[in-house]
DNA sequence: TAAGATTGACGGTTCAATCTTA
DNA sequence: TAAGATTGAACCGTCAATCTTA
């Protein structure tokens, strides 16, 4: 039959495990990272990434857009966080002198306290649910995957709004 | 310096960088598909879920407590995604017989429309930007990750409500 | 005009409470 | 009492529109 609408390439059954295997796996594994995240010490997966951003820097202070470039979040999406955060009394503004079209985002005391009270069993769980599972060789191979396929994915066309 | 607060094992190099690796990888890939889904063919990725698994079925028709173990998400999180899409007329209800508590979901002529039109683009995206990127072993890696992963989360004290 | 950032509306997800039938 | 399922409130993320300054 002479069709002008090619057929996709079907996933094969070595395909198919793998991706469906590597939906439920990210599903339940983030669902209950979030969980724990939450119910021991009150951070969404969300604010812990925002955190860890800002404790990486040495004042824990950054500009709204490169928080917006590490994250890779869209910058309504970070606007609307900061802005929870805020009322939470995680992190503060304060203008940019620089240029006043910007703003800074520190983090504040109860910040600090929140990140440093969540970090240690953030990672002890992430250990015990992925990295205790996996051999080196896989984590190495897991490394190569992610970084092949972000990198496709950078240089096809970009999110829509980048930044 | 002892003490009885012991330190976490915190991730070495090589596992910090698969980790961040990773939730780069899936945050940016599960958008882009996403985004896809729903500018081409009006539905999300939970939608799509959602009516694979209706489509697997013969008669197209599943009991909602089904659903929610195929897909293993809370009742509630089904419960409020099924009415939405029942308001879009992607599934029709009806009730089940031989149990009154129970319903049945059907897929409807629109909803079979609809993943239709989207299956063909989606399982294309998903090959463009991952499979066409991995080699065959790398595949095979990805599918013991997260058998493995998955085999330690169903050993561990289970998601909080199962069901 | 473009860059940095915010806002409001809307759909998606979770939690706790509820409802109905087994 | 428990199972199957729904509901309402609150939070999260996206889109499109907007606001202010460069």
């Amino acid at each position: 039959m002479l069709t002008l609408m090619t057929e996709p390439r079907w996933l094969d059954i070595k395909e198919s495990a793998a991706w469906r295997g590597y939906l439920a796996m990210n599903a339940q594994l983030m669902s209950r990272l979030a969980r724990q995240l939450q119910t021991e010490s009150k951070v969404s997966e969300a604010d812990f990434a925002v955190l860890v951003v800002l404790t990486d820097h040495a004042d824990g202070r950054v500009r709204v857009f490169e928080l917006g470039r590490s994250l890779a979040w869209e910058k309504s999406r970070l606007s609307h966080h900061l802005a929870r955060m805020q009322k939470r009394g995680l992190v503060a503004r304060s203008e940019c002198p620089s240029d006043a079209r910007g703003a800074f985002i520190e983090i504040t005391t109860a910040g600090r306290a929140a990140i440093e009270r969540a970090a240690p069993r953030h990672v002890e769980q992430v250990r015990d649910l992925f990295f205790d599972q996996l051999t080196p060789a896989q984590v190495d191979t897991l490394r190569d995957i992610a970084e092949q396929v972000l990198a496709r994915m950078r240089e096809s066309s970009p999110p829509c709004e980048s930044e």
